[in-house]
DNA sequence: TTAGATTACGTGACATGTCACCTAAAAACA
DNA sequence: TGTTTTTAGGTGACATGTCACGTAATCTAA
């Protein structure tokens, strides 16, 4: 917890200086990136970033009103919003994610030994899987994995 | 970050739900049931968990409000705020910290293959360090330990 | 001893997050 | 087909968090 509660200030700060993007703006933008499909529900785009749906349903607003996302309704589903990435959010995904890695390499990985990198991945892993099996948010639809010009996180 | 995403809104739900308490709520409290001293500053609590001052401010006042501390301003130097448990904010703590063990032993823990669990804490605490050290929020005062003041003040 | 820094916070406006509840579309079913 | 149930998400009131700035106490040093 106490690595989680420095981190996540230290990244907020840094993301907001350098990149006028909050952390959850980040989140949200980071999810839409790395979905394998260019747009992602409501739903959906919550479960993948732990949020409650109506917390994404006003950000989602907030940030197509700063033209970062759109948001639209899909013709085959009157119900559902489909929340995409606009050119401007690709940009302020791709740039701020720089200085975000550079961050998290320098704080977090900085910190920890080399050698027990795969260690702690491994273990992280089996918590969050066992996090989505008997916790109460839904499992994210499926593992994605990038596919426009960017680079890693 | 997945993990903390998940960790923080299933850890929130509990306390919500079995304490009315939240999670920032616990967090505040907990820091105050394991200072040395009976009472900590708004700036020293406030870098301990990771928060601006501003915020503890405002938090420390709702709760003061609520009956779970209390904030007085010291004689020794008139410009400082001494937050400080009550009885019923101990009571709280107490009766909410149960729960919230079994909780993050059932998610966190559970997940945790038994014989990483030495080798993750020795990382993580290496990364804590780290954070600190390079990171812009000023260390936390010193390490602390549990102990109720006296019995009955 | 007094003018200027520094420290410790509070405040108010505003951004963000939560909760309870609402609607409407799609699905299930009789 | 018409009715119920489920699913997706919006909404508004209110709780919480952030930022820029203000104030008073304390410290520093001429």
């Amino acid at each position: 917890m106490r690595v989680q509660l420095r981190l996540s200030y230290e990244m907020n700060r840094q993301l907001q200086n350098d990149s006028g993007l909050s952390l959850a703006d980040y989140d949200v933008l980071n999810a839409l990136r790395y979905s394998p499909d260019d747009a992602m529900q409501i739903t959906g785009l919550a479960a993948r970033i732990g949020w409650e749906r109506s917390r994404l349903s006003h950000h989602a607003r907030r940030m197509s009103a700063r033209g970062l996302v759109t948001c639209d309704v899909p013709a085959s589903d009157r119900r559902a919003t489909e929340v995409r990435l606009t050119e401007q959010g690709w940009q302020a995904i791709t740039d701020a994610s720089e200085g975000h890695i550079d961050l998290v390499r320098r704080l977090f990985f900085g910190g920890l030994p080399a050698d027990q990198l795969a260690a702690v991945t491994a273990a992280l892993e089996a918590v969050y899987e066992n996090l989505v099996e008997h916790g109460s948010l839904p499992a994210p639809a499926e593992t994605t994995r990038a596919s426009r010009p960017g680079a890693s996180d």
